[in-house]
DNA sequence: TAGTTAAACTGACACTGTCCATTTTAGCAT
DNA sequence: ATGCTAAAATGGACAGTGTCAGTTTAACTA
């Protein structure tokens, strides 16, 4: 497992491609073809697509090839989860630049942004939070939402007068609301059907009142 | 399929039950009897737990005797689905009765209710909202999504001035910042490691600038 | 060049959902 | 009471899955 290095891909997502194989290895880098082979997939068919033999069968090695790399099904799809955060993480941080003193701008970027994303990928978006199939724990995964969630807490950070709570609170509120609104659409449930009502995109309305709340608490 | 009729177990979940067998029927009701092993698997062992063959199995039946009361797994955890939904509508209902008069205190009632029924039963919760394994089009399930949905529009009915958007946008933005918050910290994501912050329980704080949001507009 | 070692392969096992033909059985018509 | 019928329940089979075990292959290294 050394060097090791990261290169991002044209799909802007993170994968360890080694600079030379290491003993006994036949493939090129197995290990990031499956992610790909996983990620195209799991865009195609679902995460029920995602299976260690398929991917296997995809990349063109053995069923069981894919053990030497993941140690069970689940690690490979927090791996491709992971990728999937960073991606996120990437497209979150780009979408806040410049608006670091319009909090209230930046806060409907942010939202924006994962909107945009899950909608745009909705199956990436839903493996992200499948607890019985991502291992939520790992630090990898972790790190990569944890920088997501850094970005809604800067912009939380500066003008903090009159407020209720702790920043925490606010940014959790938000994240709930943002992504409640998404896992709602997303399974068909209520939203979409009702979503055409107002003129306005119902998920920008969604935010006003939340952030009405937030900085212009008490009135 | 006749004379059926709805009677309520003692845990409050509402099964089929027939005063008379059918033509052929051996077992007493298979059907009620398969759907209450597919609870107790479920809390106990999550949704991965809740196969086919396992319910058959502690149902002491044939691994293939479900399929006479279910098409597939899907349907049946479809059929379980809606038993779940129609126990969070009863007691939805029961949580906001003698609050019709004040909105604020209601919706708060309706979000206690959706955190407690959560977290008592995280893995009924989480099967709700699984769209890869409950057919969220099902009617009888929509049915009692809707009573959960009708009620909490019925709490935003009334005192409608100086609001800025129309209900069903509200009642959207409240059920997403709800289930959004439930839905981290059932999957262990960042909420639950920081909700010790404050002293006041985290999930009343964060209704709480969106309910001002929604009451006290542009102040 | 020979040895080492991780990677990849083949085979197997238990489990799954689903289909099939068969047998059982409760209720109905006779 | 006695068949008849149709639904329910059975046992077997199949393809697919995740995972484990033993074996072979091949790239680096000494």
């Amino acid at each position: 497992m050394d060097s090791v290095s990261l290169t991002k891909n044209m799909d802007g997502v993170y994968l360890k491609s080694k600079m030379k194989r290491t003993a006994g290895q036949k493939h090129g880098d197995l290990r990031a073809e499956l992610l790909r082979e996983g990620l195209k997939l799991l865009d195609i068919h679902g995460v029920n697509g995602v299976t260690i033999r398929a991917v296997a069968r995809n990349a063109g090695v053995a069923h069981s090839a894919p053990a030497n790399h993941f140690p069970s099904r689940g690690a490979m799809l927090t791996a491709i989860a992971t990728i999937i955060f960073a991606d996120l993480a990437d497209l979150t941080i780009e979408a806040i630049t410049d608006l670091s003193d319009k909090p209230e701008q930046a806060i409907q970027a942010f939202a924006e942004n994962c909107f945009q994303f899950a909608f745009d990928k909705p199956n990436r978006y839903q493996l992200l939070w499948q607890r019985d199939l991502v291992d939520q724990d790992d630090p990898s995964l972790d790190k990569e939402m944890e920088r997501v969630y850094s970005a809604l807490l800067s912009l939380l950070g500066q003008d903090r007068v009159n407020h209720r709570v702790d920043i925490e609170t606010d940014a959790i509120a938000i994240w709930s609301m943002i992504h409640g609104y998404i896992s709602m659409r997303l399974d068909g449930n209520l939203v979409a059907a009702k979503d055409t009502v107002t003129n306005l995109p119902r998920h920008k309305a969604i935010l006003l009142s939340l952030i009405d709340g937030i900085y212009n608490p008490d009135k």
